[in-house]
DNA sequence: CCACATCTGTAGTGAACACTACATATCTGG
DNA sequence: CCAGATATGTAGTGTTCACTACAGATGTGG
C-alpha cells in the first residue's frame, strides 16, 4: 500500500518559528493565525503534525530543552559550585538578551498565569524548570561530597536559589533590562554561593 | 439638576475581587465574565465605573501596590541593609505562600507575555516592580553613605538583584513551592547582600 | 411631583478564537 | 497505471471573547 503524500516543510524548522511566536507572546497571547504564518504552514497541516495547540507548544518545549540541554551539561562541568552557578547565571544573563531570541526564557514567557482550560500550561513549564533544578541539586550535592560546599549547605535550597534568580533575570529581560544589568544581578547572585564554599 | 442614581456596590471591595482573579489567572487568562461574577456585578457597571477590562487592571494594580506601600515602608525602615534584604525576601516568602490570597505576586502573575492587542501590561506591571526596586535602590544607597555596605559595593545592582531574587520566588510560589522552600531561598539569597556589608 | 442624571439588568453585538470538513494533490506498493 | 494512504489549501464551523444598546430603576434639585 502506499504511504501517502509526503510532507512538504521540516517539522523541526517549523518548530523553531513557533517557540519564538510562544516565546514572544505566551501560550495564550500567540493565536493559530500567528502560528501557522510563521512555520509556513496551514492550519490542517499544524493539527495534522502536533495534534492541537497545546501539543505544539510540547513539542516546542521539547526541543527548547533539547537544545539547552548541552549547554547545562557544560554548566554543571564547572570545576566548582561558585563556578557552576557563575557559568550559569553569567550564561542567562547573555542567553536572555541575545537579540536572536526573543528575551527572557520560553519556561517563564510560556505562561506563568492561564485562563480556565490552560491551567496545565504552567504546570508544564514548571516541571521543565524543575528539571534544570534536579541538575542543578545534583552537581551540589556531589560539591558538598567533595568539600566544595561547607557541610551546613543545603544543596537543594541553594539549586532552587539559583534557580530563582534565573527565573527572576528572565522577567527582567522580558521587560527591557538589558546585558550589562542582568551581569551585575548575576554578579550579586554568585556571592551567595561563594559564602557557602570552602571546607567547613 | 438630579445626581443620578447612586452606584449600588462598593468599588473598593469590587476591586479587591478583581485582582484575585487576575492574580490568578493573569490579565489575558481573566474573562469579563469571571471578573463580572466575582465582583458581584454586571458588565455594564463594570465598564462605567473602569472604562474597559485594562482600565480595571490598573485599578487593581493601584490597589494592589497601595496595599503593599505600607509594608514596604517597614522593610526599608530597617537598620541596615543585610535587614532591609532579609525582611523584604522573608516577608514575600510569607505573604506569596499566604493561603489568603493567591499563590506568587499579582505584579508578575498580572502577565509576563501577552497577546497582540495587549502588549503594554507587560509594561505596566514591570513599571510598579521598578518602583519597589527604586525604593530598595535609594536604601542601599543611604546604607552606602552610613558606612553600612561597603564603598565598593553597588546600591543600583544590590536593589535589582533582590528584586529579581523576589519575581522568581513569586514564579516558584505560584507553581507550588510552599513557605520552608521560599524561605530556603531568602535565607541563601540574603548571604549575597551579606557580602556586601561591613565598611570595606 | 417633575425634569434630569446616573446606575442596573437583560440581552444582545461583531470580532476573534481554536479547530475541522472536504476536495484536491502527491506520494508508495503492486 | 492503478489503488490506497497521507498532506495540502480553501473555506468554513461553533464557541467564546470584550464590549454595549436599551429600557427600566433610583436617586437629586427645583
Amino acid at each position: 500500500m502506499g504511504m501517502g503524500r509526503p510532507r512538504e516543510f521540516d517539522a523541526e524548522t517549523a518548530l523553531d518559528q513557533a517557540m519564538e511566536v510562544f516565546w514572544r507572546h505566551g501560550y495564550e497571547g500567540a493565536t493559530i493565525a500567528q502560528l501557522t504564518e510563521a512555520m509556513g504552514i496551514n492550519p490542517p497541516s499544524l493539527y495534522a503534525c502536533f495534534g492541537n495547540k497545546e501539543g505544539l507548544l510540547k513539542a516546542a518545549l521539547d526541543r527548547y530543552t533539547k537544545l539547552r540541554g548541552a549547554w547545562m551539561e557544560e554548566v554543571v562541568a564547572a570545576p566548582t559550585a561558585r563556578e557552576v552557578a557563575e557559568r550559569m547565571l553569567m550564561g542567562i544573563a547573555d542567553k536572555q538578551t541575545d537579540p536572536a531570541n526573543p528575551p527572557g526564557c520560553l519556561l517563564v514567557q510560556g505562561g506563568i498565569a492561564c485562563g480556565s482550560g490552560s491551567e496545565n500550561v504552567p504546570f508544564e513549564l514548571a516541571a521543565r524548570r524543575a528539571q534544570n533544578e534536579d541538575q542543578l541539586r545534583d552537581r551540589f550535592i556531589r560539591a558538598k561530597a567533595e568539600g566544595d560546599l561547607k557541610q551546613t549547605s543545603d544543596p537543594a535550597a541553594l539549586a532552587r536559589y539559583v534557580s530563582a534568580v534565573s527565573v527572576g533575570m528572565g522577567v527582567m529581560a522580558s521587560s527591557g533590562a538589558d546585558r550589562e544589568a542582568l551581569r551585575q544581578v548575576a554578579t550579586v547572585a554568585v556571592q551567595a554561593v561563594e559564602a557557602q564554599s570552602g571546607r567547613g
